[in-house]
DNA sequence: CTTAGTGCAAAACCTTTGCAACTCT
DNA sequence: AGAGTTGCAAAGGTTTTGCACTAAG
């Protein structure tokens, strides 16, 4: 959150209760994957007068800042989670493809991988991102395991 | 195409004139990866009198059939690849942020780690999906190669 | 013939934008 | 004071849906 106010005071940007209250959100839910309706459900049930349009464009700017990271987990909207900026620790993602739950996955066994794609390519790779999608242990069961 | 046939014929789906046209177009410009809206400009202009609701009804039933591959590369919409059956060839992409041309990259060295994470989360694992976020050659040179 | 598929237009989403009022610094 | 920020409402873009009509099997 001092974080926040550092990188804000940077570039000019101000300290607004809708951004402290946003971000505090992510905070408060780090293990979700929130999108912007989420934050506006969240905010709004704390009884905080925001406007949707705040959201977008807070989670913009924070994407921007490098406070939060966008994700596309295909469900038809963005969704964001903070970026644990100290350790540049890559976790990637589990999707099920029944149930739509997303489980993170620790590890970064692609040095190398994208060191040789890389070279190859003549791209200067700043990112990766890596999706499992199966069925979850509760799918599984409900869909009788079977093989497709 | 015969395997599309087979595969509507299979499920009792019907064989029309705009579900060839659409295969068709995937097949002529195997090398892109196309959205609804390309699929139906590229249709239109063949003097095609197709509807726009009828690209995105192909298009998913296509991705059930898994004759199309359904990706998001975060410009707003679905793009479709043809799935190449034959082989179980896992290519991903390389992603330039800042033209975001879309390159091609083969090879597949995720199995191992595929097991790995299927055991330790409980998830059956059926597909993976991996990109590379950079910048391409051009933009490199464009944007001075600076590291930010 | 029967059932599925089509085209159109309208609706449903998610997201962005214009603008007057407002508020951090 | 002044630049950036907000909320609202309207507009934008993509995707879905209802429905009468058409066509494949």
């Amino acid at each position: 959150m001092a974080e926040l106010q550092a990188k804000l005071h940077e570039r000019r940007y101000k300290l607004t209760p809708q951004r402290i209250q946003i971000l505090q959100a992510f905070l408060d839910n780090h293990t979700q994957h929130l999108c912007a309706e989420d934050v506006y459900g969240i905010l709004r049930s704390k009884s905080s007068e925001i406007g949707l349009a705040t959201i977008y464009r807070t989670l913009e700017l924070l994407s921007e800042l490098e406070v939060l990271h966008k994700m596309d987990f295909g469900d038809g909207c963005s969704r964001y989670e903070i970026n644990e900026t100290s350790v540049p620790h890559h976790h990637h993602h589990l999707i099920c493809l029944e149930c739509g739950k997303v489980k993170e996955f620790e590890g970064d066994l692609l040095e190398t991988l994208e060191a040789m794609v890389a070279e190859k390519s003549n791209f200067r790779i700043v990112d990766h991102q890596l999706k499992f999608y199966g069925y979850c242990q509760e799918c599984q069961k409900d869909r009788g395991d079977r093989s497709e």
